[in-house]
DNA sequence: TTGAAAGCGTTACCAC
DNA sequence: GTGGTAACGCTTTCAA
């Protein structure tokens, strides 16, 4: 042994693992990655000086060679529930491929995106997931180089990437449908903010479905968030209108619950008066009292799926563009024949 | 200009931007990074042939000098919802340092936890926020030199690490405390998983309030998740009891809102018939009907300011081990006087 | 089976 | 003001 460098100090390097054992850098980096290549009792010296050190290799030097970062970014423009459980999947697939899955929040602040896909294009990740509302804008897909990116939950507006999403409006459809068939005829709708490229469609799906089936869908409320209080405020000028609905289907879970709880303020009953639809599936609808009867939107799967396209589009392979995953409608308790 | 090499191929580097203008990599780095040392003129040179040739710097080589990743790793046993709102706070804080916090999932699994610190000491991250029940083991921070570590929301249960936090026994007890103040005698707690070390803090503090006001605290459910489902069914058996409390202090949100909706379902009225309380304040359990009692974590903030020190410690500085965030009562509508 | 050395793209020190 | 050049810590030819 040379100068032991054990003591104290910096982090350990190849070097002085190599150093330690009187062996080439080559030969220790051999012994860690390629044994096979090697001289079992040289391994075995390795091995026992890289524990006895502690040494761990330099993941940045590592990669500068390959030119991988190994982080993935998420771009959202809002931390809601629903993206939690996407963030599961996400994260789930991320694992699995050695990926750090990091978090950006946009706040709508096309300002701060622009930052993200600078630091992007700086090789600061490997790939991009857009989660919905967050607009990739032409401006910075023409600037710089970018690296893969793919659109989950809703498709890319300009239609650039690959997405993992659901059809929004089938969705949508699918709820009033089923408000229809129980006898409902004066459905309103809780729109949510026409900001958002989502709510669009699945305002979309609602009238479709009130002109297929013959009926007027003039009764519909805006509202600025997608917040409990928003859908209770909406819910509140559907009652005051001369003929309230006697069904409302809420662009989503939150919407929904917000509109329940004003129902059961104004004395009316769940779904005795009148039925509410909401959207999304979140834990939040199952929890409420009465349990929300809503649009199942496979957000784990959503994610999961997502980011797996992403690995691959980073491997080089070639993807299907746009993946379409089923929603369904699921009946609890906020649904029910009209009393009339 | 020498053979330009402007045209397609690889991302250009800071040799080819010194190539074509006839200047050294030293010159265009500074002039990027320290203008102030060059001839404006130089600088502007510079600063045009970058953006013409859409140079970027590459993340990985700057990193690889500097010694650090500007990567941040939040471990999280599970993504609940108040987790959520950590890391809104979180996310905050480190994109104004150019931070990316990348979310790392455990599911309680420590062979999981370990490849994650694996990974950091590494050097894949310069620090790590450890999340409610990711406990870093003592195994793990002896073997490897691992970078500054910050527990959030509970104290770490090694005391080795920095925290940022809530006193949740002091919580607990004000709950407690105002349903005694509302003339409840028979209070009962559901507990969630007493693996837990947050719920067994709370348990405490419910414990030490009801003996502190010479009150029996025997009524008393454990569940094993930490969901409205476990909740119901803790209820449910809390009312099969021979004398039912006439309140409810549970462990979190979700216990208390499952709860809520278990008694109702059972023909009983909250807050008439039976008061309930939850802790952490989540959207939840404003959203629901009636509106939820519990005691305010000020989540966000716990994020921040976590995140916040331990870019302080990655600075080098040193910074207070323990800091605790108040809680309070969040009077809403399941908490009334005991109708006998 | 092992070693020497050339990169990977930057930054920073030391000259000029 | 600017250029040469040695790191940063690793992987991977190419030679021996």
């Amino acid at each position: 042994m040379r100068h032991s460098k054990l003591a104290g100090g910096r982090q350990a390097t190849l070097a002085i693992v190599a150093a330690e054992l009187g062996l080439s850098t080559a030969t220790v980096s051999r012994a860690l990655h390629k044994p096979h290549l090697l001289n079992p009792g040289t391994v075995e010296r390795v091995k026992t000086m890289v524990d006895r050190i502690g040494y761990r290799p330099n993941f940045l030097a590592q990669n500068l060679k390959t030119g991988r970062t190994y982080n993935i970014l998420v771009v959202v423009s809002v931390l809601t529930p629903s993206f939690l459980e996407i963030l599961r999947g996400i994260q789930q697939a991320a694992d699995k491929a050695g990926y750090f899955a990091a978090i950006a929040h946009s706040g709508y602040d096309a300002r701060r995106e622009d930052q993200y896909f600078d630091q992007v294009s700086s090789g600061r990740a490997d790939g991009v997931l857009l989660l919905s509302g967050a607009s990739a804008g032409e401006a910075r897909t023409s600037r710089y180089r970018l690296p893969p990116i793919v659109s989950v939950l809703d498709a890319d507006p300009a239609g650039l990437f690959p997405a993992v999403r659901v059809d929004h409006r089938a969705g949508a459809g699918a709820a009033v449908n089923h408000l229809i068939g129980l006898g409902h005829r004066r459905i309103a709708h809780i729109a949510g903010n026409p900001a958002s490229r989502i709510a669009r469609q699945r305002r979309e799906g609602f009238l479709s479905a009130m002109v297929a089936a013959g009926l007027a869908a003039d009764e519909s409320a805006v509202t600025e968030d997608f917040t409990p209080e928003a859908g209770a405020c909406a819910m509140e000028s559907l009652l005051s209108s001369r003929q309230p609905p006697t069904a409302v289907f809420a662009a989503n879970d939150e919407l929904a619950v917000g509109a329940v709880g004003h129902i059961l303020k104004a004395g009316l009953s769940v779904p005795g008066d009148i039925s509410v639809t909401g959207f999304d599936n979140l834990p939040l609808g199952r929890a409420c009292t009465p349990a929300l009867t809503t649009v199942d939107v496979p957000m784990f799967d959503l994610g999961r799926l997502g980011m797996e396209k992403l690995l691959r589009l980073i491997g080089g392979e070639t993807v299907v563009a746009d993946e379409v995953l089923p929603t369904g409608i699921i009946e609890r308790s906020t649904t029910a024949r009209p009393s009339g």
